[in-house]
DNA sequence: CATTTTAAATTGACAGTGTCAAGTTGTCTG
DNA sequence: CAGACAACTTGACACTGTCAATTTAAAATG
């Protein structure tokens, strides 16, 4: 079995693909993305990257799985900052989601791509990682939300499994799709009227809504 | 000069292309657009794509122009139904666009992909018709929005080019940002939450906002 | 410690891709 | 009719993902 020394020729070869890749996507956009560019960074084979994740699709998936680590960083960092109140909590949030699309943009559009990835496809490991980061950082922006659904009178949770009023969904799919939207069309350097000095900040939308 | 009749051999081999292309993204998915498949199809040598388009960027850049055609006449199409109000026009027309993100999704998801489209680099007519068809989209939605912004004293439009006060810069990068991250985030197949049965309809964020 | 077994990684091949340079063919102009 | 020019073809190239067969290293077994 796989322990946690070092297992083989490599010593981590997984790790360093991601690595690799998170940095091909970085650097050079993600088109540049390529399980042989990935083994010639890592000093491998050509071949080697797709036998761990069994073909592009698994290191797509692999490397989505890390970025949403460090979506969800952007995420946390920035609400820890923020101040005490509900509002100020899912502002600053969602200024994490926003601040991260800007700043790692190959990343983030490459994250939220279409890449039908179906996760049945995935070897075990893979998918796992995959679905637990993905489900991770939602679940911040859903716990950022959750304060403004109807508040029900504490009921213990006999509800849903996730403990949501219909409300609650309501709102949270407004509020994701908002922020998803204004991160993926704005946050591009592509499109100019987000260039334009009395552009809206994010902030500014999110007041407008009612909450 | 390029005249109204046959010009050459093929006939219109742009929009055998384009159309070739089209077929291909909505019947095999995005990966499956290849500049010789859409020569097969087309009936011409593999390279015969590459000299109109000047590569394949190009051919994805006519088929996003092409793509808006369809998505702008499903929000119009959406929009002449629906009733006098504002409010229902602009619902209408988000409608049509989440209808089209439905009924397209291949398609939708193609033409919002990050496709690092650069208009500079595409040859005169190919950039001409992309920048037409994109910004005569985009201004139905925009023009659906005009209505909420402040009202201004009927000022003669001596403030903006696109005689625009901020706050309906405002307004409308809120809907769009809404209804695309929506369409984006849920109209695929992929995204199970968008199955739930309470899972709320467009129309019903949208009557949130504050216009 | 020696042997077997299993996983990790390599090698070589293949079809498919975009792109380019050069050549060919049809059409229009003067 | 002749030349010019655009549309298209042909052939080649490097690069890609994938697969089967093989080698190599680590671990398990005795």
């Amino acid at each position: 079995m796989k322990q946690a020394n070092k297992p083989h020729h490599h010593g981590n070869l997984r790790e360093a693909l991601v690595l690799a890749g998170l940095e091909l996507i970085d650097k050079q956009g993600a088109d540049a993305l390529t399980l042989r560019k990935c083994a010639i960074k890592a000093g491998v084979s050509h071949a080697a990257p797709a036998h761990h994740f069994d073909g592009l699709k698994g290191l797509r998936a692999a490397i989505i799985a890390h970025g949403h680590d460090l979506f969800a960083e952007a995420m946390r960092e920035a609400s820890i900052k923020s101040a005490p109140s509900h509002m100020a909590h899912l502002d600053a949030v969602c200024r994490g989601y926003i601040s991260f699309a800007t700043a790692h943009t190959s990343l983030f559009k490459f994250m939220f791509q279409p890449h039908d990835i179906i996760p049945d496809d995935l070897n075990d490991l893979t998918r796992d990682v995959f679905l637990e980061k993905t489900n991770a950082s939602y679940q911040i922006l859903r716990d950022a939300c959750a304060p403004f659904g109807q508040s029900k009178i504490t009921a213990p949770e006999n509800l849903t499994t996730d403990n949501l009023t219909s409300d609650n969904l309501v709102i949270e799919t407004m509020v994701w799709s908002l922020v998803h939207g204004y991160a993926m069309l704005f946050c591009g350097k592509t499109r100019v009227r987000a260039c334009s000095p009395d552009f809206p900040e994010f902030s500014q939308l999110l007041s407008r809504l009612i909450l």
